[in-house]
DNA sequence: ATGGCTGAGTTGCTCAGA
């Protein structure tokens, strides 16, 4: 099973580089940040483009700012649209969650908030909404979680070009990033950085004066996985394919390839009747209820 | 030189992003 996750800075705008890349890639599971729409635009954009490569469609969106989605063709149950009735939300709640249960796995889609400047409301606001974050994978049960999206903060200073140039900077600071150690502790594995570690691998690249060609960026997109989902965890990589040429987004897809679970919704693996189990009449495998 | 792009609504400008 393929995962994605992708901030796509306007998901109206981002329209002739997504659905290529959705045909080229072929995620089962693409989690979108900053989609920039409301739900009923949303669908009316991309919803019949959507469903005809399969996918289903979880939405939790507003005008002009923020949304999340989760698009799935393995399966979509049990969505929830944000971190509950009284989840933070400055100046007014915000679309940045939404979860649904995707094969077996609990996926959450998430944009962290930005946090602005370490002095403001929008910070402490930032801090608040993932210890909401956090209660509410802890409440789900964080084994067969994964949280995946625009997280907002580089977990270490190797994911930022220049750590002298983040000083004082959000994104970096370390309440922000004992918010992030919290939510990780509950069991959540940082997968990219546990594929490539010591790398240079990073997730947004400002569109401004050239940076993404000079490779100055961040890694600010993490999936992060429950024990269960981690144990999986075939690939992870960072698809900077998607960040080159016209009209790209400033943020580059996160894609984690899992292999099948134990105990799969795709049903047990039979060898076929002239396999030599099955001549023999080997021993009986075990079979589904 | 806190700018440099890009996107959206309050458009011919402002705010936000990170």
């Amino acid at each position: 099973m393929r995962l994605a996750t992708w901030n796509v800075n306007s998901v109206k705008q981002r329209m002739p580089r997504l659905l290529p890349w959705l045909d080229e890639r072929r995620p089962d599971v693409v989690c979108l940040q900053e989609t920039k729409l409301a739900d009923d635009a949303f669908t009316a954009l991309l919803g019949e483009e959507l469903a005809g490569r399969g996918y289903e469609v979880a939405l939790h969106g507003e005008a002009a700012w923020n949304g999340v989605a989760i698009l799935s063709r393995v399966g979509l149950d049990d969505v929830v649209a944000g971190l509950g009735d009284d989840a933070p939300g400055f100046p007014h709640p915000e679309a940045r969650a939404v979860s649904a249960t995707c094969a077996g796995v609990r996926v959450t889609s998430v944009y962290v908030p930005n946090g602005r400047t370490p002095d403001s409301e929008h910070y402490r606001y930032k801090l608040a909404w993932l210890a909401a974050l956090r209660e509410q994978v802890a409440a789900a049960g964080s084994a067969t979680s994964v949280v995946l999206g625009d997280i907002n903060i580089a977990p270490a200073d190797e994911d930022v070009f220049d750590p002298e140039a983040y000083v004082g900077q959000t994104h970096v600071t370390p309440p922000e990033r004992a918010a992030l150690a919290e939510l990780e502790a509950l069991g959540l594995h940082d997968v990219v950085r546990e594929r490539w570690p010591g790398e240079r691998v990073f997730t947004y690249w400002d569109y401004r004066a050239g940076m993404f060609h000079q490779d100055l960026g961040m890694r600010i997109d993490l999936v992060l996985a429950g024990d269960e989902v981690a144990a999986r965890v075939r690939a992870a990589w960072i698809d900077r394919q998607a960040r080159k040429g016209k009209g790209p987004s400033d943020h580059a897809p996160v894609i984690v390839d899992l292999d099948e679970a134990p105990d799969g919704d795709i049903g047990p693996v039979v060898p076929p009747p002239s396999a030599p189990a099955a001549r023999r009449g080997a021993k009986k495998l075990p079979q589904a209820p």
